[in-house]
DNA sequence: TTACTATATTCGTTTATACTCATATATTAT
DNA sequence: ATAATATATGAGTATAAACGAATATAGTAA
């Protein structure tokens, strides 16, 4: 877990996206990709590279991989607690990814009805 | 000057080892040279990428031109801070670069004599 | 067993980044 | 004017990063 790679983890739009719902919430790997309208091997990928660079962990359940953020992230790096707060609501997206989570959140519905598009988003990302 | 950006520039070694200078003093691009023992196109190159950020800004004092830490970075980003303060000083070459910093300063010398060798540093840096 | 599904990974391609060496630019000194 | 110097930039190259499409893997369900 050094630095620069940290840094270099934290220096993408995606990247970010995902910290900050990651932030909110433990994901599954496909509630992410709906979320953030990405593809499963983007998805894979760019998670690989958070939990390579000690920022995110997983735990796997059932056919499941659930990612959250690290607690001994935060402790070795103080600042990702206030940049994570602070900083990412700033990015549009991240504002439109935070109500899409609490829209899926208060839904009730499970990821697989997510995948299966259950849910009509309020907001219209791909437009924009 | 955007978030995304500016993690971007942050994600490089060179380029954090540079903030932690400009973080304690406004420098010349040949005393970074000299400090960070990196040759003349990269330090300007960096300085660049840096500026392009918004993450440093400069003044052009006959041939020299002075890079410091922009004010209006630390003001939209409050972690940078935090950042710059404690995280630098856990890479290895950022301390070795204070310690050079210091001892330039107080040997007292111009950038001129810096560049000509005059001053041997107290660590063996480029042999690490 | 077979079929299905979530996730990871491989392959090939494209784009971005970092570097060295050489040259251009602009200021100072003579 | 010319020479010297600090800095920026162009050209070429090498390395890394990001992506889509396809395939592999592993767990679940029938």
């Amino acid at each position: 877990m050094d630095l620069v790679n940290v840094m270099k983890a934290l220096g993408d739009e995606t990247r970010l996206r995902m910290l900050n719902l990651l932030n909110k919430k433990e994901l599954c790997v496909c509630e992410i990709e709906e979320l953030l309208d990405i593809n499963q091997s983007n998805a894979s990928r760019h998670l690989n590279k958070l939990s390579s660079a000690g920022l995110v962990e997983y735990r796997k359940s059932a056919l499941y991989v659930y990612y959250k953020i690290k607690d001994e992230a935060t402790a070795q790096f103080p600042f990702l607690v206030s940049f994570l707060h602070d900083e990412t609501r700033k990015l549009t997206k991240c504002v439109l990814d935070e109500e899409r989570l609490n829209q899926y959140i208060d839904s009730g519905i499970t990821c697989d009805e997510l995948k299966d598009g259950r849910l009509c988003f309020k907001d219209n990302k791909e437009e924009q």
